[in-house]
DNA sequence: TCCTTTACTTAACGATGTTAAATTAACGTT
DNA sequence: AACGTTAATTTAACATCGTTAAGTAAAGGA
């Protein structure tokens, strides 16, 4: 039944619908293997309707991804109120991981997926914003550990030592989420990869003389 | 022009001709983006005929990856003749960086791409042969460091700490390869960001008396 | 000479992302 | 109150994809 006006609101209303629905089915099944055709019906329209709210298939894609960002940043956020800065890192590091390794698909496609790369101008997000931008959260609570003197002392910049420090989490996770059912390797426990990885990189980027303290 | 016979030699040629070619267009576009018609265009023949050789696309992709872990074995293989294990474990690991960022659309299929598991069983390649693992390269490396001592004391699992340092080469390599042009991120060099990664990686894995000598 | 087998090609199928052409209903104007 | 305009949606259609079925041509054996 195609009756007339809209406002924004219905807009944007059936604009999250088609979100909704299609994240659901990329995450159950991967982005390649859903078709607009199967999203559409899911919620009672037709395929072509679809290109009503999104351009095409990547754009629907990366409005999901967006709102997969900001859930990302929305779970870490209470971490962030832990007192001691060196443990707050640590819980972050924790709480990516749990993130990525609860929502695989949804991490394989915020961090996996070939896409064309995300420009902070076209998204909805904030940059920089504490309440939407993971990013930023890692690189706040590593600049408050670097002012608090924790770091080695041959640590100084701090955008290469949140990057490090992603990678660390990203390698754990991504090779959990793309190779653990590869019988090539015999994979240990994730949840001891996890804590190893956290361990070496608290030794490798703290001073010595905070480890016994704080691990 | 459809002759006859075809012996077993000619049969293995045309299938590794098929292979070369999808490798190639695999690797300058992307696996989804080449179509079977179009490699088999490169080749000379029609896309059916591929079916004769491989089962379907998949199978094609998994018998390239095949030859390019054999590829990245080989490439590794002259890094295990450095006569110090830390040294050696060292290279490995750049290495390892090295061919990832050289071929980041191999590394992409190998490691990226979500494909059904990689089974040795049904694999060209020899597990736990020194000439064809690149996993069996790495824990037999790591099996040195840790025979002679240089591991701190509470790390006792090799296959845990190999996987462990696996992570951290991958999450560097793979972030760069999907990431590197996002403009959410201010990225740092990646030279810099691997060379923090096996600093953070030694420290953290090494006994704290050997580190000056060796970093 | 003919018939089988082999290597390959052409035709065709069903499905996909996407676009162009209807269709349907509400609104503003007269 | 009738009507044309406009917006929301659908149906048809296109080009292309991976893949399968049906055909074709040539070499070898009888």
């Amino acid at each position: 039944m195609p009756p007339k006006p809209k406002t924004d609101a219905e807009r944007q209303q059936l604009r999250t619908l088609i979100i909704d629905a299609a994240r659901e089915l990329f995450v159950s099944r991967g982005v390649e293997a859903v078709t607009m055709r199967e999203i559409a019906k899911r919620i009672g329209y037709s395929a072509t309707s679809i290109y009503l709210y999104f351009a095409d298939k990547e754009a629907l894609l990366r409005a999901i991804c967006d709102t997969d960002f900001l859930a990302l940043a929305t779970s870490l956020k209470n971490i962030l109120q832990i007192a001691h800065p060196v443990e707050r890192m640590h819980a972050l590091g924790h709480g990516y991981a749990e993130f990525a390794l609860a929502h695989p698909n949804h991490y394989r496609m915020m961090f996996m997926t070939e896409r064309t790369p995300c420009d902070p101008a076209e998204s909805s997000l904030q940059q920089n914003n504490a309440e939407q931008d993971a990013y930023y959260q890692l690189k706040t609570v590593v600049a408050e550990v670097h002012a608090a003197g924790y770091f080695r002392v041959d640590l100084q910049d701090v955008d290469l030592i949140a990057q490090t420090i992603w990678a660390c989490m990203h390698g754990v996770c991504s090779l959990q989420i793309n190779m653990a059912e590869d019988k090539w390797v015999q994979w240990s426990d994730i949840s001891a990869r996890l804590q190893l990885m956290q361990t070496v990189m608290m030794r490798g980027l703290l001073r010595e003389d905070n480890l016994k303290d704080l691990i």
